[in-house]
DNA sequence: TCTAAGATGGGT
DNA sequence: CCCATCTTAGAA
């Protein structure tokens, strides 16, 4: 008997693809794309199906805005990272980060469509009615916790690959959540869903 | 040193 | 609506 274990002929994102200066175009081309993580040497996976664009510069969101912390850092670098950080005490959430060195940009994942793990990752959820719908939780299900910051997404821990096609035609777009300190970057439409997906975090 | 606040989620 | 929970950044 086989076992089906994630799109073994599905082609990872490369440097070139993070590396590009459009954030927000980046957090549009995100969805679709699958996440993976092969932690505890257990494949999880899912589509992403919502996101965020944070911009290092000029954005009063984005944590790295014009200025270097030690948790920021990690922002600085090359597109292609992992920028993992922990919220309210409680929660890890996962970002991309995206642009050239020295360009501070980056994507916050905030909703997959499970694929692959099911199983691990009900165990890691504790069988939680919503296992993948928000930031936190998905990273959670996949394994992921703000030890990965900095790690490399084109490495074979934590990487996404090209799955669906997603038209302009099936994105809609609002206001990113929880950023209401931002004043008037918090009005930006930075924030992406794939049109009716039931794994959505929170209606646009 | 000290402290307020936070890119949330789960329960009441 | 309420609260858990703790790091971080900025102030003192």
């Amino acid at each position: 008997m086989k076992l089906k274990i994630g799109n073994s002929s599905a082609t990872k994102l490369d440097r070139s693809f993070y590396e590009r200066q459009d954030v927000v175009q980046i957090a549009r081309d995100l969805l679709g794309k699958r996440l993976c993580s092969m932690i505890d040497g257990v494949l999880t996976s899912g589509v992403i199906v919502e996101t965020e664009a944070y911009c290092g510069r000029g954005d009063k969101a984005c944590h790295a805005n014009n200025k270097v912390t030690p948790r920021t850092q990690v922002m600085y670098e090359a597109g292609g990272h992992a920028y993992v950080y922990l919220c309210y005490g409680i929660h890890h959430l996962f970002n991309v980060v995206t642009n050239v060195e020295g360009k501070a940009d980056a994507v916050l994942v905030r909703a997959i469509e499970p694929v692959d793990g099911l199983e691990t990752m009900n165990l890691r959820r504790n069988f939680a009615k919503k296992l993948t719908s928000g930031p936190g939780t998905l990273t959670k299900a996949l394994g992921i916790s703000k030890s990965l910051t900095g790690l490399d997404l084109t490495g074979h821990l934590v990487w996404i690959e090209e799955d669906r096609t997603v038209g302009e035609e099936d994105i809609s777009e609002g206001t990113r959540i929880g950023v209401d300190y931002a004043e008037e970057d918090a009005l930006r439409p930075w924030r992406f869903v794939i049109n009716g997906n039931k794994y959505i975090s929170k209606k646009i």
